[in-house]
DNA sequence: ATGAAAGCGCTAACAG
DNA sequence: CTGTTAGCGCTTTCAT
């Protein structure tokens, strides 16, 4: 910057005034100095200036993992507001180990990042107790279990999104049903479901209730024979989510019976891939970048305004989208 | 930090001997200043050190997005290494947009991280020339299009994975193939396919290429549907992607064909979801996370000895996952 | 509109 | 092993 200046004949602050645009330059002065920029390649050290401003234009981000269409679909619209406003993104994912988590989070609110936000609760429900600052901006988002009341978040009620797939197979008629859920993650989806039953006098019992081993279709798939071979003549299976659903769809068309013909089949969360499922996959909805978007802007606009977060608990509505997976009962 | 050091009755220097632990410390000085660290609740300040020190312990990583599975994949892996060696990920998206590429690279490599590394050429051919510093370590991975020499880069030999596809339809005894590829992106995968071909004397004419309009299962389910009009009797087809290869299962299964009886399905990269389609996707495999593994290590190398990257082409080996989308050509 | 001085919070290099 | 002195590259006052 030194060597910028004494090229053009000025200072260092005037070099300044017109790579930051903060102060009005004379024009002349203004052509000058950039002139002596670009002969020189130089390009202002941010690092630096973050010490200098105190702040980064950087926010971070932390999920479970990225490789799932849910969290993918997040971290991108995290990005694209971000990028919009001039930020740059720092994503930590936590991979279900807690210790990464805890590292995560203290790494980054080290002032490596001017604030935070964290997509599921996943690995993070003990760790968020040592947040350091409380001054520290920080949002949540996707927050499915007890919502920390000190923090806001922006969420759906998990629990009436559940209760929406209940409600549409009761619905249906259906009556004995299999749910193939990851616990404790998705817990809530499931009281949801079974509330709506419980309405109308029926129970979904613990013994119809299938935990994959993993959060994949693979995973959904084994449990959804599982649950077949429970009770061979269950009429829907409700999955916890996308990818599970997508194992469920397999498992139930590889045991030869038909979707929706012998048993329908529900998801949760309604990614992009499941739209092209055969039959086409019935879902609630979670408006994920919509809930991204939210998160982001809250924090973006407290960093604007130096101030913290509103704290407040923003729960986005959710939506039943039917297609071609599920039908009435067969009887 | 003073604060600290006070409280301690020791210096500045004394507590960042200890909190870095880079300088031996007497054990009971290095207790009392991490009892004053504790009491005062003092966190280092990261851009203080980054400006002091010369380094951000932070790689940037660019890709076209992050909403695909090859390149979440590739996300979760890079993060996962770093992770290892106590780096952070800042993660760029270009999004198909050529002037938001431009923007990520000049505001990444403004020593906001260490070292950046670039997956997929799709919007960055250009922007690439503008690479400020020649001592700025990059390196590329997934690199389809001509690699620009002055770089290193870790990717696979397309035209031959395409070369590959090519030979297994060929040795099933198709003649009569249409491919289904996004273009130019995938321009290697095809003349690759072509080439496969051309060995014994049999061409797949420009007529036989359907780019779809975008990548996405939809996409590639149109571009079947057009493929089969135009030529009804065809045999097989080549998808030049995972996501288009899951469109064209369903397009084929829904004109009524059996898959892969009346028409062979070939993808391209193999990522997880497409081993549970069904039939499960006889696909070219590309190794996305050694390719992440690789390119990052090579960056964290070079950042541990001080240097650049070792500047070399490397090529990891593909390989053809036969599954059950392929079978031998109905005459 | 531009210049001069001070300091952001930390670590490097050396001295003791 | 600990203290002292500089300085990383920039922005912020405050003068001029």
């Amino acid at each position: 910057m030194q060597d910028v200046a004494t090229l053009a004949g000025v200072t260092k602050q005037t070099v300044s005034n017109v790579v930051t645009g903060r102060v009005a330059v004379r024009p002349d002065t203004a052509t000058r100095v950039r002139a002596a920029i670009a002969e020189l390649g130089y390009k202002p050290n941010l690092v630096a200036r973050s010490l200098a401003t105190g702040t980064t234009m950087t926010v971070g981000l932390i999920v479970p993992t990225v490789a799932s269409p849910f969290y993918s679909e997040i971290v991108e619209e995290v990005e694209n507001v971000l990028d919009e406003h001039g930020y740059h993104l720092v994503l930590g994912t936590t991979r279900a180990d807690g210790d990464r988590a805890k590292r995560q989070l203290a790494g980054l609110s080290s002032r490596l990042v001017d604030a935070l936000l964290i997509a599921g609760d996943r690995d993070l429900a003990d760790p968020l107790a040592l947040l350091p600052d409380p001054r520290f901006p920080i949002a949540l988002c996707a927050w499915e279990t007890q919502i920390p009341d000190s923090l806001p978040v922006v969420t759906i009620d998990y629990e009436h999104a559940g209760f929406l797939a209940g409600e549409h197979l009761r619905g249906l008629g259906h009556q004995r049903v299999a749910a193939v859920v990851e616990l404790p993650t998705h817990e809530r989806r499931l009281s949801g479901l079974r509330s709506a039953f419980a309405r109308h006098r029926l129970r979904i019992g613990d013994d119809m209730v299938f935990a994959p081993t993993e959060a994949t279709p693979a995973g959904g798939f084994a449990a959804a024979q599982a649950a077949l071979a429970a009770d061979p003549s269950l009429t829907a299976i409700f999955a916890s989510h996308d990818l599970l659903a997508l194992g469920v769809l397999e498992a139930v068309k590889e045991s030869g019976r038909s979707v929706p013909g012998d048993v329908s089949v529900i998801g949760f969360d309604d990614t992009a891939p499941v739209g092209l499922t055969h039959p086409a996959l019935t879902a609630v909805a979670i408006p994920s970048r919509e809930m991204a978007q939210q998160a982001t802007n809250l924090l973006l606009r407290a960093l604007a305004e130096g101030t913290l977060p509103v704290n407040s608990a923003q729960l986005l509505r959710t939506s039943l989208v039917i297609r071609d997976s599920t039908g009435p009962a067969r009887h």
